[in-house]
DNA sequence: TTTCGTATGATTGTATACGATCATACGACC
DNA sequence: GGTCGTATGATCGTATACAATCATACGAAA
């Protein structure tokens, strides 16, 4: 059994943990330090909106938002640049990352090829079908809850959780780590867009995605992948969203 | 032109600018914090052998040794906790992470996977012609001088450079990105394995690479890296190249 | 003998204080 | 008027000091 010796949230811990599928067990508990809580408190407030692309972000603000000395938001910033999600330039400063269409097209791109990889993986390795599925089925279940129910958000966290889910099935916990760490900046960025229109569309999609997955059809789960990319990316304009925030933040 | 944003080191950022083909230009020069030093003077420590994999890393000792304060320490830490180069433990400690054959073998597939994604990419735009392969004929060609020279660890290097190289042609700053996070780890795993054999073999290898790439076979192309994979996999067990290393160590 | 409570040293986590660097603005000099 | 030197406030980088936590050892009580 692999473990991937990240320090991972606990919510996600636990989840990792069931998806073992060796019952439940105890969680070695991870005591949450003031860096764990800076960092998911940069990746929400980026998500909600707080802090737009390009924004600065000052030290010494940001730790007093908290509550907290500057170190732990230094070491906290740090692994964020370290994943992309902000930029620093030595004595000039850290911005959160310019969002340009091109990056989000590039972000998806290279989560469609980890998890292509791992879906490769997984077939071969027959984790396709019975109990290792469970995770992928309650995912689209909650996914069409959250549809039905009409909330974007909640849609978007159970999609996410359905391609985490898939990318852990093929057992590279490289890979896997990869995949995590792009997680965040689509989180914020899906998170400013609201994932707006689609909803209904994007349940279906997974769907398909699961019986193809479970067929074992690699070709079918490749295509469908690559439509992922295409409509999220043709169809927003990320920049133009950006700057709509940017202008209704501003004005008053 | 993209601009990827991260900090990078000099001479990596140099050789950055160069590819970029549009003659020499000025490179606005960033300054060397103690952290990325630290950063370098970690992976290096590692790759000589200084730590083995599973050695605790205490910040006290670690900053004594290389004359700066704690704190300089710690964020270097955090940054390569992120790249999974060390693993951490709230309130317990940092230590090099451990090295599977396993892990060994993920770490590889995945780098794989991104490369490949790339040079599907690269091809498809068709930067796998002309100029644009300067930067890999010229990595072939300090292989072979190294090779001829005997330098494991120049071969190594220029190993790295061509792969690097390669991925950056993919366009893809994302995908570039995350493979400069494997590669310290590549660097450190081969690093203590000395690159023993192959040498020569290695050359020829890449060579056929450059030669399926500009040929834009991208079958060719991904069974030429799957070999890399089993070649390095299957050759050598890892885990006990590691116990031997500390053998070594601990006895005289 | 086993188990539990407590003390102790080591190590990490956090806070504060200080020094280094940058961007900007202003004024002197040409 | 333009260019350069210099002052100033803001911000980051680093050092030091203190608090929190852990692992271990030791001893008392059952």
């Amino acid at each position: 059994m692999t473990d991937t010796g990240e320090r991972v949230r606990a919510t996600e811990a636990v989840a990792q943990e069931r998806a073992k599928g060796s019952g439940p067990d105890w969680q070695p508990l991870q005591p949450q330090t003031l860096v764990d809580h800076a960092i998911e408190a940069i990746i929400a407030g980026a998500a909600a909106g707080l802090i737009l692309p390009g924004d600065r972000i000052v030290e010494v603000d940001l730790a007093r938002k908290l509550g907290v000395s500057r170190v732990p938001v230094r070491e906290a910033l740090r692994l964020l640049e370290s994943q992309g999600v902000v930029v620093s330039e030595p004595y000039k400063g850290i911005r959160l990352r310019p969002v340009t269409n091109e990056r989000v097209s590039d972000l998806i791109e290279a989560r469609i090829a980890l998890e292509a990889s791992a879906v490769v993986r997984a077939v071969a390795a027959g984790r396709n079908r019975g109990s290792h599925l469970d995770e992928l089925r309650a995912a689209v279940a909650e996914m069409e809850l959250m549809a039905a129910r009409g909330s974007a958000y909640g849609v978007a966290v159970a999609d996410t959780g359905f391609h985490r889910a898939l990318c852990r099935l093929g057992g590279n916990s490289v890979t896997f780590d990869l995949w995590e760490t792009l997680a965040p900046q689509c989180t914020i960025i899906f998170g400013l867009a609201t994932f707006g229109k689609p909803m209904a569309g994007v349940v279906e999609e997974h769907v398909d995605l699961l019986a193809a997955f479970e067929a074992g059809d690699i070709a079918v789960i490749t295509r469908t992948l690559d439509e992922h990319i295409t409509v999220m990316n043709h169809a927003m304009d990320y920049e133009a969203i950006v700057a709509q925030r940017r202008k209704e933040r501003d004005l008053p």
